[in-house]
DNA sequence: TACTTATATAAGTCAACACTAATTTGCCTG
DNA sequence: CAGGCAAATTAGTGTTGACTTATATAAGTA
């Protein structure tokens, strides 16, 4: 049936929630903040921090890549990452929709404040359901 | 075996990134934007929109509840969720140390700008590759 | 009480994805 | 050129997670 016919909400810049599902590839992004990091460099950390394999680094940088969250410059057989910040910028647009909503919970607190008012809160905590799906380790 | 032994890099706010990878919880998530609303009328809308059955809804509702990213209100047999702000202030606070990526940027275009310049980029292109998967939609 | 509406849960299926090991590609140096 | 790094690619595997259908729970209504 597959409706789904691609809605407005910014039709680029949506896949970059799954790029950065990934804790590795945060980590990645993190480590080039500092700067223009070879290949090699980024993957000694992951490896070591992650305990995985070079391969599954360079598939992590692949991914990074091929989304835009990184340029890539050669230098000899090194391959010189650095961070190519627009698709976080899309994700910073995309969560300006929702800004408004901690704004104004600040707002109110601050508006409380002022008042002293000492409000009892209503409680609306969700319920104990806290059932954490899988991911056995932890 | 299971290396990986929680470093510290932002140690809430993380699983934040695996929720709003999936387009229909990002969906939701925007359709709480307008207040709150039950169960059913979101499931109504997403339903349609994305062809699938209600309880495949009702597990990404529960997905969203389980990550504090809707509180949840009785009413009858209705259940009225609302957005809570909160995880998305994380990855915003997340953010935070890209953003410098851009203002920087901004501000090298200004400068040039000023100086009259026309900068050639370099053509760091990423290559073509553009594999987008799941959800056969679209 | 039985019937319906509103929503959640359970159990099972299938595809995507994060890995691994093995290999390839390319550059650099003796 | 041979050999050795640096990095990417390939092929295969196990786990996860988004779905399905069927069912359960609970509240409203006749």
């Amino acid at each position: 049936m597959l409706t789904y016919i691609s809605i407005g909400w910014h039709p680029e810049g949506v896949h970059a929630f799954d790029v950065l599902g990934d804790p590795v590839r945060r980590r990645i992004l993190e480590l080039l903040t500092a700067g223009e990091q070879a290949a090699g460099a980024v993957s000694a950390v992951v490896q070591d921090e992650f305990g995985i394999s070079q391969p599954a680094v360079s598939q992590h940088l692949r991914v990074l890549r091929d989304h835009g969250f990184t340029t890539v410059r050669a230098d000899g057989a090194r391959r010189l990452y650095s961070v190519d910040p627009e698709p976080l910028q899309d994700i910073d647009a995309w969560l300006e929709q929702y800004r408004r909503f901690w704004t104004q919970r600040l707002d109110a607190l601050g508006t409380e404040l002022v008042r002293g008012r000492r409000a009892r809160r209503s409680s609306s905590g969700r319920p104990p359901r806290n059932r954490k799906p899988r991911r056995e380790g932890e």
